[in-house]
RNA sequence: GCCGGAGUGGCGGAACUGGUAGACGCGCCGGUCUCAAAAACCGGUCCGGGGGGACCCGGGUGUGGGUUCGAUUCCCACCUCCGGCACCA
């Protein structure tokens, strides 16, 4: 008997091999064609790595290992998130400091990636929260604000009061905090920006130049919605100094305008409200900034407003309307105002029918005889009740509404972005200090780049104070310096960057990690860039994939990147679920929305008696640590193997689907391997090792050691098709159904004891197996590599070529039909012809007994597979 | 409400541009081995009906229509689920 499958000592064996050897070790070569598979960097988290987590790496990983087989220079490094909030709230949960479990988890992060074989070119390692790199972030900040497109505004921004900081829009989840769930507040603060709204349009059309989901690139689409429109501008009547401006998308209803609404921020309130709705007026806007942002956007919400007592000039008509302040209308839109068509918008129809305000009908609904609308009418129609524009079609009415408003010079056609800039400032420690100093002579200066990194100081109290202002602001040492122009004393800027500046241009970086003079090399980036292959979450699509892209197009305006977008194929994985157990509330206890019962703990189920036990609700739920329902890597290394978990991870379901975690899918993997093993070890002793040559000759193989010649070289072509074609469940298949022909093939030969010939097509198929399923099981590949007498790595040698006169069938299973239904199959040579084929079919004993006899109306005939 | 994606056996899922529905795996059933169990291995497994049997007939891819010799695949309407956005004028 020979030993069985030992992937304890097999699998730490070939890992250090492989970093003895540094295999994974990548440089530049000209002379190769290059591939840089890239997964999102994560941020090292205290709880390490779930199997959740391995569904993105696994599949990089058997891409970046076939990529490489086929030839491709491959760039796939590693590194950490790990600068910003999910950091820093980490060590604050744990009463610690970053300082000290950054690396702490990186270290746990990297020997977890390790034990399950990930080709990581560990040489390459970045971490955003050194001053090696964060140097150099501080550099793309002054790239960025001598471009014009970092700037210091007051403004109406979001507040987490948890957090203690200032966020981005994109930051902010249905009002509340994407790291806390805490609803954010309107706060009025001076704050750092980047000009990212000046790269609408390029951020909007290039995404058609992109291999992206779908689904990812029209969240972006709708995140920097784009709407055509009129701004035009509005007389407050008897007051000819205060004027406003309106935008709207539907000029063609413009003589339906009945009211007008200021938001409540709007600067021209308190100039036009009337004595008399003063304070009226000052109570509601007191109100709608004090909400918070949650509550303001709440969906059953009354449509709320007050009256301002001023009434403003319909333009096209001179009729005048009178004007609103309501919460629906959003300063940081448009203008901040607009003129209300309650007829032809839902929300204006709401708010008209609550204040009873008027409603005219100007595009008539089909069939429509003048009766008043239950509902806002918002399709296309004929214009009425519109002056010289009525009888027109709506959409020809708002192209000569907008020359109309054009030709008078009070109003023009402009396009509306919803993307606002994106707020870069944090009030918070950890985190890149933002490089200017204000100078009461010079002012704002950018520190120069030859004084760079800002280090951020070293201390041990570093919780955000709340103030609005950075802890960075209570430490001297770090606030007082000296102008770089003039040399006075002056003051740091004491806000840091949020974490997305890290992560907006590290993918340049592991092209040249290193480099201590620039971000990165010229040559080294035209060398890699742009990424082949981004794999990461969906949940980053409007957050780090469209901060990257602007970095990118600005790395690219300034001839320090030579691409214009970074990420050329994106593919997202799919969530790992894991069923987590409720059990029904007690009559004292109440469910949170949402809840399927209440959250059994691990350790509590252990103690239920099996009477309890069969009363819970399982669930599938996302794998995290507040359900208890994680399950790590380590655990089922530790039970199976690390190839059996990459082979599950990949084999269970499609690469972007979200899949079911079952352990007994993980021992059928196992069990596939254990097969693979035992077979291989029977097999070796046959092994033909010049197969090649006596497979050249020409020779008359028997029909089963042709067919399985045929599924050899047709699995090769398929696994590698699937594998670029991110279908690894169906590579997996492909593999067991070309292990079982295999199998059945050496059974049926007697164990060896028949002709040389099967023996050199069994040996053909068991090498090109070992080579194939070398990029998905790594370790049990070269092990198997080794003991069938080679050299060297797997990863080393070039990916098996298949013949493709051989991966096609020399037989096909012709089928006949009769009025669509099967009747019968036969087995004909595959280049059979046309008429062939027709022949045969009618002559089938089964089809003339469909046919009755008679002969058939219509006979279609689909080459190669059908009649 | 809007945008995107998906509904196929007991389960996860296959099926390339319309052409053998259910590959591969899990589970289950039966068998081998064993004192027994587990593991392992072998065989069976969409549903209904017929036959001792290899087989044969019918139905079947969320629902209802349509196009076609032929539809999981294309078209129309609807239902359900998942993800995202949500007063954006």
């Amino acid at each position: 008997m020979s030993e069985g499958y030992n992937p304890k000592v097999i699998e730490p064996k070939w890992q250090e091999r492989w970093q003895q050897a540094r295999l994974f070790r990548t440089q530049e070569d000209p002379s190769k064609p290059k591939c840089y598979v890239l997964e999102f960097f994560p941020y090292p988290s205290g709880d390490g790595l779930s199997v959740g987590h391995c569904r993105n790496y696994v599949p990089a990983d058997v891409l970046a290992r076939y990529m490489r087989m086929k030839g491709y220079n491959v760039l796939h490094p590693m590194g950490w998130d790990a600068f910003g909030q999910p950091a820093e709230n980490e060590a604050i949960r744990r009463r610690s400091h970053p300082k000290y479990t950054v690396p702490q988890y990186v270290a746990n992060y990297k020997r977890q990636m390790n034990l399950i074989g990930l080709s990581y070119d560990w040489e390459r390692e970045i971490n955003s929260s050194t001053p090696e790199y964060y140097r150099w972030t501080q550099w793309w900040f002054l790239l960025l604000y001598k471009r014009g497109l970092a700037y210091r505004a007051e403004a109406p921004v979001n507040w987490c009061p948890s957090c203690r900081t200032v966020l981005a829009n994109e930051e902010v989840e249905g009002g509340k905090c994407w790291r806390c769930g805490t609803p954010i507040q309107k706060r009025q603060m001076k704050q750092w920006f980047f000009r990212i709204t000046a790269y609408a349009d390029r951020l909007l059309n290039d995404l058609d130049e992109v291999d992206w989901p779908e689904g990812i690139k029209q969240m972006q689409r709708n995140w920097i919605g784009r709407s055509e429109g009129v701004e035009f501008e509005m007389q407050v009547q008897g007051r000819p100094d205060s004027k406003f401006r309106v935008f709207t998308t539907r000029i063609d209803t413009v003589f339906g305008m009945t009211f007008a609404v200021l938001a409540p921020e709007h600067p021209l309130v308190d100039a036009i409200t009337t004595p008399d709705r003063k304070a009226g007026v000052d109570a509601y806007r007191e109100r709608a900034m004090r909400m918070e942002e949650a509550d303001r956007l709440s969906a059953e919400r009354e449509r709320t407003g007050v009256f301002t007592g001023a009434y403003a000039i319909n333009p096209v008509n001179g009729e005048l309307v009178p004007l609103y302040v309501a919460d629906y209308v959003v300063m940081t839109y448009g203008t901040g105002a607009i003129m209300a068509v309650p007829a032809h918008d839902k929300r204006d129809f709401d708010f008209a029918n609550q204040h009873d305000l008027p409603i005219r009908v100007v595009i008539a609904p089909p069939g429509w005889n003048g009766e008043p609308l239950e509902d806002a009418y918002v399709d296309d129609g004929i214009m009425v009740n519109s002056g010289e524009f009525s009888g027109l079609p709506n959409r020809e009415g708002m192209e000569r509404l907008a020359d109309w408003f054009e030709a008078r010079g009070i109003g023009r056609r402009t396009v509306q972005y919803r993307l606002r800039d994106w707020l870069i400032s944090r009030q918070r420690y950890w985190g890149a200090p933002i490089p200017i100093v204000y100078c009461p002579r010079c002012g704002e200066v950018p520190v120069p780049e030859e004084q760079l990194p800002v280090l951020l100081p070293d201390v041990e109290q570093y919780e955000p104070s709340g103030t609005g202002q950075s802890p960075l602001a209570n430490i001297p040492e770090f606030v007082n310096t000296t102008c770089p122009q003039c040399g006075a004393p002056a003051q740091r800027e004491t806000d840091t960057m949020g974490g997305f500046a890290c992560s907006s241009w590290y993918f340049f970086r592991f092209c040249d990690p290193h480099n201590d003079r620039e971000p990165f090399s010229r040559e080294k980036v035209n060398y890699w860039m742009p990424v082949d292959y981004y794999i990461g979450g969906a949940e980053h699509a409007v957050l780090h994939l469209l901060y990257a892209r602007f970095w990118t197009k600005v790395g690219y305006d300034a001839g320090i990147s030579p691409v214009k977008e970074p990420f050329y194929r994106l593919r997202n994985q799919g969530m790992v679920l894991a069923l987590t157990p409720y059990r029904p509330p007690r009559a004292d206890e109440t469910l949170k929305p949402g809840e399927p019962g209440i959250l059994v703990r691990r350790e509590q189920l252990e103690q239920m008696s099996e009477q309890e036990k069969a009363t819970l609700l399982w669930v599938w739920a996302k794998m995290s640590k507040s359900l208890h329902n994680v399950v790590t890597p380590d655990e089922i290394v530790e039970q199976y193997s690390a190839d059996t978990l990459r082979l599950y991870e990949l084999f269970v379901a499609p690469f972007d689907a979200a899949f079911q975690w079952e352990e007994q899918g993980v021992r059928g993997c196992f069990r596939f391997l254990n097969r693979v093993w035992r077979l291989m070890m029977e097999f070796q002793p046959c092994f033909v090792r010049d197969w090649r040559a006596i497979l050249a000759e020409p020779r008359e193989l028997s029909k089963s050691a042709r067919d399985l010649r045929h599924r050899t070289h047709a699995t090769i072509k398929k696994v590698g098709q699937d594998i670029v074609d991110f279908r690894f469940n169906t590579a997996v298949a492909a593999l067991m159904e070309w292990f079982n022909a295999i199998e059945e093939f050496w059974r049926a030969s007697n164990q060896g004891m028949c002709c040389a010939d099967d023996m050199a097509v069994l040996s053909e198929a068991v090498e090109s197996f070992i080579l194939v399923m070398a990029p998905f099981t790594p370790h049990l590949a070269d092990e198997l590599w080794e003991r069938y007498g080679f050299e060297g790595f797997t990863l080393n040698q070039p990916f098996p070529q298949y013949d493709e006169s051989l991966a096609r069938a020399e037989e096909i299973e012709l089928v006949i039909q009769v009025n669509g239904k099967v009747r019968d199959r036969l087995r004909v040579p595959a280049d059979i012809s046309r008429e062939e084929m027709e022949r045969l079919a009618l002559q089938s004993p089964r089809v003339q007994q469909y046919l009755n006899g008679g002969q058939p109306k219509k006979v279609i005939v689909v080459p190669g597979k059908l009649v």
